[in-house]
DNA sequence: ACAATCATTTCAAACGTTTGCGGAACTATT
DNA sequence: AATAGTTCCGCAAACGTTTGAAATGATTGT
């Protein structure tokens, strides 16, 4: 009508009645006539009358909003979990406000504050590689607000998590490597500091103890960086020993790594099998096409969401929980090869 | 302290004056005496004081929130896009609150009200492949909300807007292939019912045209998947006078041809030159490296970003502007040969 | 001494909504 | 005709904040 969006006095005044009244007809009081609820109803419609969101938060002290922390949206791997977010939270009815901590300790204390001050009713935080230091999730706590971690967790702070089940996907695509016929497998692996790269690893030494195989500790590398790659790769292959299998933490490494042995004249999966981690689009454009295990971001994304959720909205004192989502082995072209030695 | 946030009345009665004051001292007001103001700032400091943005939503009418609707997150140009905007709006004092259009006409719509009903203050949008109607966009207008379309953009409604230079790009880079010697050059394209596909074509022909060279028609292919190109492109190299040079509408779609140039036998960039569009991750793992065009996506995010704010504290009536973001031909190992013919 | 001036503080309204309680106007019961 | 019971509606407070206007108390001027 006017100007902005109309206002329940506006529905009032133009009925002769008073909002109060507007407010019970909108919410089918049983006080109300049917003949005034009807007269509201229909004007609230003819003039799309929408309840304003933040005169509701102030009076119930819900927000309806629910506030993510990520390290980086640039990463195939957590626009996958965002989204994922995103689709459960709108179905739920909750709205959705996401800051980046761009990996610094700084930024995320700031994001914490900035999400606190809006009022959010619960948080989602995946850490940054520079937290070390955790009392502004204390805070966060102290405030009375929810909050679940996923991905990269917090171990000193008690509460939901959600996490992949990344050492158990690691141990299988070693397994895997293996069982094609592999025996000198290098793990290409991540900072040891990060929970990702010591599960990881972690996955690569039980594949081969259940397996009944020496680890040569040799073949431990770290190394998660398409640039570290092709320093480190070429000197491996010119080993006597030369590897016949890499597991990578990650597919950048892999894909990186595939790069560097056709180079250098050995064919993939003929010579040398490998295989990937977070499998997203580069392991499609490779060639060969490659292996690589899944980590179900999306669905991890509404895993975090229902967790949250069901704490706002259910109990709020039920004992916390660590949802493990399943990763999944998918080969593809550079992992499988025919001429299998055993 | 008890629980929740502290409150501007927590501390007026922790001190004995009313709320108002407070507030006042809070701001420096020239009322209130130097006393009070060193009471209340120590005391709002040591209880950690922030004030509640909902509330003060509800009083200015101004939410301090960004509302961003784009196609998918799960895109990196789209995910480098909402970096620029998250940061640009943090710094600012603003919040971004976001959502997925998945595409999707419905969506889009149901996007834009919620928006709407959380009282943002402004809107930024990219277009989703399925809308066709606009007046979703006109009901933001009708409300008195600020608009502003980026990349994606919707020629039937005026409003501010920040494109990339899709064609200039575009143009570029085919001359750059020409200029390296090719003469027979495939373009790869996208959908001509979306404007991206259609400026990178232009740009495609407007190269051959500038530098007086022919265009043959069957050199222009529809082609914008890793799945298309499988298809499509073995066909090619397979012609009498064979493509010396691709241009694709999209890394991937650039990344899979140069897969099956490969296979075919053919070499990159010796036998055959290759550039794409939207410099990514993905130009930087294939082997070799991706020639491609940059399109600054973090940069066009802030930029409308900044269109935005700057429509909403400086003047509102303004004349409409359209911010073009200049592409860049980023050179890499895919398009440069030694052996020049010309 | 009485008003005018000043510094400091409080009041009250406003933003849009919800909701318990009280009240008015009926109807029904005695 | 008085009481009790219905039915329907409005009042007012509350959420946390801001801000112009009004109030308080003290000081100054004549």
């Amino acid at each position: 009508m006017n100007k902005g969006q109309v206002t329940i006095t506006d529905i009032a005044r133009e009925l002769g009645i008073s909002p109060s009244t507007v407010s019970k007809a909108l919410h089918g009081h049983p006080d109300i006539s049917v003949s005034t609820k009807v007269a509201v109803r229909d004007l609230a419609e003819k003039w799309n009358y929408k309840p304003d969101q933040i005169a509701l938060s102030l009076q119930s002290g819900l927000s309806k909003i629910i506030g993510v922390i990520v390290p980086e949206i640039v990463h195939y791997f957590f626009s996958t979990v965002i989204s994922g977010i995103e689709d459960l939270a709108h179905d739920s009815g909750y709205h959705v406000m996401f800051c980046q901590s761009n990996e610094s300790y700084e930024r995320e204390v700031k994001s914490v504050n900035t999400l606190l001050s809006c009022r959010v009713d619960g948080i989602l935080v995946s850490l940054s590689k520079g937290t070390h230091e955790f009392d502004h999730f204390n805070k966060i706590r102290r405030n009375g607000i929810p909050l679940v971690f996923f991905d990269r967790i917090c171990c000193e702070i008690e509460t939901d998590r959600v996490v992949v089940d990344d050492e158990a996907g690691a141990c299988e695509a070693v397994k895997h490597l293996i069982n094609s016929g592999c025996r000198n497998i290098v793990h290409l692996s991540g900072p040891q500091y990060l929970q990702i790269g010591k599960n990881r690893k972690e996955g690569y030494l039980r594949a081969h103890d259940e397996l009944n195989l020496p680890v040569d500790n040799n073949n431990i590398i770290r190394c998660d960086t398409p640039e570290e790659t092709r320093l480190v790769v070429p000197e491996l292959l010119k080993r006597a020993n030369r590897p016949d299998g890499f597991f990578a933490v990650n597919d950048l490494t892999a894909a990186a790594a595939m790069s560097v042995i056709k180079e250098s004249g050995l064919r993939v999966p003929e010579d040398i099998l490998l295989v990937g981690f977070t499998s997203g689009m580069i392991s499609d454009i490779t060639s060969p096409t490659l292996s690589s295990v899944e980590q179900h971001g999306y669905q991890m994304g509404r895993e975090a969401v229902r967790l949250l959720i069901d704490r706002l909205e259910k109990n709020r004192e039920s004992p916390y929980q660590t949802v493990v989502i399943k990763t999944e082995l998918v080969v593809k072209e550079s992992s499988v090869c025919c001429n299998n030695k055993y």
